[in-house]
DNA sequence: AATCCTTCGTTCGTGGAGCTAACGTTCTTA
DNA sequence: TAAGAACGTTAGCTCCACGAACGAAGGATT
């Protein structure tokens, strides 16, 4: 066979591939990719019950420590208004804790269990292999270059953007 | 100065500082990136009260010529349903024609028109800049690569995900 | 002390995007 | 001619990034 399929009632080209105009915006292959792989990580999270906002969460509490629910919006980029239904799933989970902070009453400070430390522990490997698949038609240095120029694309970007009211007005 | 601001009333790390875990992952950065991405063109083409959608749609019928409102939907990875909101949009402005097909009445003929066309050249200008301005802190070499990654990674996976049915089922 | 502004947690709501379901019409095929 | 598929369309779902507003509480200024 010269290719898996019968050309017979196969639709030509006009009726099925993508413009090359589109294909060289380099905004569509971002959304693109970027679909896919929330598909992949969603559904490879849902197999455990988790969701991606729990990791954001949880590492925050790790490598920074207990926090306001506020801090934890201003670290994971999650909003404040959905930190709050993250944090009763992590809470009914028993992988966080809510307390009322003594010093400020307005506060809830929130704390990583042992528990969570261990889902922590599991959402990290599963989100390694996701990434694995995810990247998987890179080589290890293409894969090294790509989040650095994600990365750089990223930074530049979110520095000037939102930038609240100057302390001159 | 040794930096831009005053670092009496910066708040420490701990309350702003993402988590490496989480700048690590590609996912996430790819999920960023695009958000900026579709912010940039949304709002450059919202100021010329045009969306994304249309330039995809206009693009496809450029390069291909006319087609049906599935044909389009297939070439242009926008779903059947929301097709038709697109092309209500585009005939109210007049960019584009809706002919019934006297061959199969079943279809709608979609054809480009002249003001169309000059639409398209502007859009083309317009998202021409907006790539600019996306991809400013890269070298013309890095956007070069970072298209071609992307480009890799879209293919691949778009390759064996949404099978229809396999013939022999 | 009283006033004003801010922050915090929370609820509710919006708009876009991707996607599914279903319906009536029309074409194709067996 | 009967069954199945494709077409255009309407409606609705879920998810996500955001915004508005509120009561409670704290901080700063008069």
């Amino acid at each position: 066979m010269s290719s898996g399929a019968d050309a017979a009632h196969m639709p030509p080209d006009s009726e099925t591939k993508t413009p090359e105009r589109l294909r060289r915006l380099a905004g569509r292959l971002l959304s693109g990719v970027a679909a896919q792989s929330d598909r992949l990580t969603n559904d490879g999270l849902a197999r455990i019950d988790a969701r991606k906002w729990h990791y954001a969460v949880l590492a925050s509490l790790q490598e920074f420590g207990p926090g306001s629910q506020a801090t934890l919006s201003r670290r994971t980029g999650i909003y404040r208004s959905d930190m709050v239904g993250v944090l009763n799933e992590l809470a009914e989970r028993g992988f966080v804790e809510r307390a009322l902070d003594p010093d400020d009453r307005r506060r809830n400070v929130i704390t990583i269990t042992a528990q969570g430390r261990r889902q922590l522990r599991r959402l990290d490997q599963i989100l390694d292999d996701l990434q694995d698949e995810l990247l998987a038609p890179l080589s290890p240095a293409e894969r090294d270059q790509f989040v650095r120029l994600l990365t750089r694309l990223l930074d530049h970007h979110s520095q000037q953007a939102p930038r609240p009211p100057a302390p001159g007005s």
